[in-house]
DNA sequence: TTATTATCGATTATCGATAATTTGTGTGGT
DNA sequence: ACCACACAAATTATCGATAATCGATAATAA
């Protein structure tokens, strides 16, 4: 039954802490865009040397979260409106085409974890649980495409969405993820449509983007007209 | 004129020098997969300490050319023929989509980059140069698209691609890029024909991907039958 | 004999300190 | 007042050495 968690999943080591705690802290809003990360302070507050921090700063600089800066420091990388329309529309190019391919071997999706997440987001309250939450749902489904790179380069968008999705529960309180398309699209799949899922999640994944969009550009507008 | 280039692209480090010849001769097929590199002994051999061997591994490990494993080492990373098709399949539902878009816009396209890269195509010899002049025109078309994420969602699955095509190139001398529809998509793209070119440019990606796969698919039964 | 545990050599991960680089500040010249 | 230049403080990048961890082998016990 897997004792742990070891067997795949390699342990984790103190860059991988460092990097955890930092990626919440930015996620939630902890540190606004363009933050300057003081290594050295880092260190003192975590209680190592530099190394692991640097290290920590690597995994978050390929999720896009921290910049570095040669010789000057890495800083918060900044949530431009433009950066969440792009990543919406690489979803939509990739989410639904895979959706659709999961249909095509409907045994292979894992509906147990499915239905689990579906229920997990409804009784779940922190939006951290509740993007997580939503994550598994997606995977679960996604991975009977048998598609590991397109899976991963998914997961890494839909991370990457997850701070713009933050944003939007600090200022409204709802993160727009649609859960009831859920039960619908996890249907079509198990039953073998296609082509209808595939729709289904372009839609789901566009009213999402479309969502969040619309208060990052209230957002925007109003950071502008009262700063 | 931004002198030298430090305005935008920022100075080499030490990591990145000791990367970048990792690098080539990785893709030059020098390390197999699966081989241990040993931080110590490439420190002794760059003439540096572990930190900025580790740094340059981190490199690689964003690039899919080099695998971590905690308290183990890294390894190269294998190269499958499965995950050579999935990149094929990638990089079909991206890149029509893509130059689609720059048609959209023609004016935005680097035309004297495209052609001097058309042209350095014909003339170059090593597959190093091959393939990056081939990268230099498609990114001169690719960045009138304005989607910066894609461009360099797109840059990175070419490059994961580069391995397989110099080891196509090892085993047949050629290389599977097509240069002969350059021209064609280019003028395409110019004269704003997105739907045209939508298509010419599937078929050049398909095409370029079936090449390489069966000359892989060759050496994998080859090494099946004789090891 | 088989299974379990202790030890060894090799390698990675981390540390503390130093060197290199950038940023900010003040000073002198014009 | 203004610009160039040097200088000082702060911070990053690198180093050399130490501690932690691994895989394999030898030793021990069942």
């Amino acid at each position: 039954m897997n004792q742990g968690e070891a067997l795949t999943a390699d342990r984790r080591s103190i860059p991988d802490e460092v990097a955890a705690l930092l990626r919440e802290e930015i996620l939630d809003g902890l540190h606004t865009p363009s933050t300057l990360l003081k290594q050295g302070h880092l260190a003192h507050r975590f209680g190592t040397s530099q190394g692991p921090i640097r290290e920590a700063f690597r995994r978050l600089e390929a999720e896009n979260l921290v910049v570095f800066h040669l010789n000057r420091g890495v800083r918060v990388s900044s949530l431009e409106v433009t950066e969440v329309e792009e990543l919406g529309a690489l979803r939509l190019s990739l989410e639904p085409e895979l959706v659709a391919l999961a249909a095509t071997c409907p045994e292979a999706v894992d509906v147990a974890s499915a239905r689990s997440a579906i229920g997990q987001m409804r009784s779940v309250a922190t939006p951290a649980a509740l993007m997580a939450a939503n994550a598994e749902f997606h995977d679960a489904v996604y991975s009977a495409a048998n598609r590991p790179i397109t899976l991963e380069l998914v997961q890494r968008l839909r991370a990457r969405f997850e701070r713009a999705l933050r944003l939007m529960w600090r200022m409204t309180g709802c993160a727009a993820l649609s859960n009831d398309e859920h039960e619908e699209i996890l249907c079509l799949v198990l039953s073998g449509d296609a082509e209808t899922v595939r729709q289904v999640m372009a839609r789901h994944v566009g009213r999402s983007t479309l969502q969040i969009l619309e208060v990052l550009r209230q957002a925007e507008t109003r950071a502008h007209s009262s700063p």
